[in-house]
DNA sequence: CTGAAAGCGCTAACAC
DNA sequence: GTGTTAGCGCTTTCAG
């Protein structure tokens, strides 16, 4: 490995000209300094990122990012969102807990010592314990949780609006037997999603009917088998895109048209997804990508402790599509 | 920030006993050592990454990951393969080019000022004198395409098998005017899937017609519209799942029956498309996940210096759904 | 302009 | 057992 040593040697100069040289600050002849950078380039030196970081403040941060699975669209579009803000001057350090608790808060607390500057938990099933914990040490950036810590911030969409609009908005098409597929209630966005659908539903002089199921395909798709049997339905606003997909291919089996006898809305706005599907599904759109770079701006505005706020507020928005077009007959 | 020498004060010992305490070497009396552990617990004191790994050997790599699209389930599930052998004692720094090749090549010439150990690059568009001119410094793994350097090793996919059993298997189905929608011919992997293609043809007495298009659902839907109107047509094998999406809409829009009339055959199978899209679509499948680890694991070799390949192939298998179930009438 | 020297925080010989 | 000391590679005063 070349050091600035080296350079210095073979220049016959002493290693803080070099490093003047190399960093373009204070003034060195110019002879000298052409010579000094030649040297450097033709021994192919790199400065030792390690020892600078150690002898200057540096201008370069390392940011931990934790997701639960990087291959979630949710996610991946979280980190698209946070490159876009670093990438140049701001290292992302990417770590996948495979959807394991364990794993995710042993990496979580393994971060402190791996030299990153602050984190951002991309989910919010870790407990609040180690939320406070770890933001002793580092800045924390949250999704989907509220904390009153000092170096902690927030970033959640407002679940509730979203249900809510989604839910109107199948009111206003003429859907009126409109049930609700959601997710359990350890997720406090179940919660709020199902509390928005309910006072949609309540705003409009209907009766609620909320199904607490789960977050997949298949799950919907069970879940929704059982309703139609049982019940009369011809509305059913899910808690993701995921959930909507089983729920379609449920009423599709049964023999009932969407949107005609049926209207469906996700929440998610899985494009590919919602688009792919058929009928194409109306979803509620989370700006995913903003609220990543929401998060590293956040996170790097807290490192270089710089003015910040406790708690950024997204807005979804609804994405129509045809699957919520309006019920004939 | 706490420092070991901080406690090497309060605990009146000497930094070096500190130090061995706290990395468990040497000897230490025990209650010398249940003290300093004490004090260090009490002052939360973190150990300096970039000290630590200035001033020793330290067992911890870091490695660079570039691709052009975390978004893309291909890089994502790519990314989760790197970190399925990594998270625990390799980091790995996420990033993401937005297929802005001036960035990737700006990025990967970075990140040899960063401290990674090693990269790996998640596509085949950066120039070979790139690849070249990078692994002087640092090892690399690339993807689809092949190089003689030393300190590089590749991962590839076998491209022409995976394309020759797509075609082999539609014309096993009964399909015989089969055409394919391939991508343009600046990337490797687009050459060699048409390889694949024509050889299946071939092999069996039928005449291949390849229409070079592009990569995405807009344009395998005009190619097949173009295609649908021109010439008498059985069979499509595409280039990847995408532009088979898009071909199937334009089949369907023209009236005609999937798999019926007309067989359709991707390439990627990325199941959450493959299953959603109506019929579901049979698509050849890439083991992106293992080819990860693998890029991950041998790269990590090379950082040691551990025995290496110069070459990863990986075998393409096909997964059959509705699309092609076999033609009829 | 240029160089000597003091650290940054930690590890690892090597004495005692 | 424990402490002293010499670095790791670089930046940054501070003399000259």
């Amino acid at each position: 490995m070349v050091t600035i040593k080296d350079i210095a040697q073979i220049a016959n100069v002493s290693v803080s000209t070099v490093s003047k040289v190399l960093n373009g600050k204070g003034r060195v002849s110019e002879k000298k300094r052409r010579e000094i950078l030649k040297i450097a380039r033709d021994l192919k030196y790199t400065p030792n990122y390690y020892a600078r970081r150690m002898s200057s403040r540096i201008r370069v941060h390392t940011i931990g990012l934790i997701v639960p699975d990087i291959t979630n669209p949710f996610f991946a579009k979280l980190a698209r969102g946070v490159q876009r803000v670093c990438g140049e001057d701001v290292l992302v350090i990417l770590m996948d807990s495979f959807r394991d608790l364990e794993r995710e808060e042993k990496l979580i607390r393994k971060l402190r010592f791996f030299g990153v500057d602050g984190i951002i938990i991309g989910n919010s099933r870790v407990s609040d314990d180690l939320v406070k914990e770890v933001s002793q040490f580092l800045p924390v950036v949250v999704f989907d949780k509220n904390y009153e810590y000092k170096n902690v911030v927030s970033i959640v969409l407002d679940n509730f609006h979203g249900a809510y609009i989604a839910t109107k908005h199948l009111i206003d098409k003429g859907y009126r037997n409109i049930v609700h597929i959601g997710g359990t209630h350890e997720l406090y966005v179940s919660l709020q999603r199902e509390e928005g659908y309910k006072a949609a539903m309540k705003d409009h002089g209907l009766s609620p009917r909320v199904y607490p199921t789960g977050y997949d395909e298949l799950k919907g798709y069970k879940m929704m088998k059982r309703i139609l049997k049982a019940e009369n339905v011809d509305g059913v606003f899910c808690m993701n895109d995921l959930v909507a997909i089983g729920a379609i291919r449920a009423i599709k089996e049964r023999g009932l048209k969407i949107p005609d006898h049926i209207g469906v809305v996700g929440f998610d706005n899985d494009e590919e997804l919602c688009e792919t599907v058929s009928p194409s599904l109306s979803s509620v759109h989370q700006p995913v990508e903003e609220m990543g770079e929401a998060a590293a701006k956040s996170l790097v505005d807290m490192i270089s402790s710089r003015i910040r706020v406790r708690k950024y507020v997204f807005s979804p928005r609804l994405v129509v599509r045809e699957s919520s077009s309006g019920k004939k007959g």
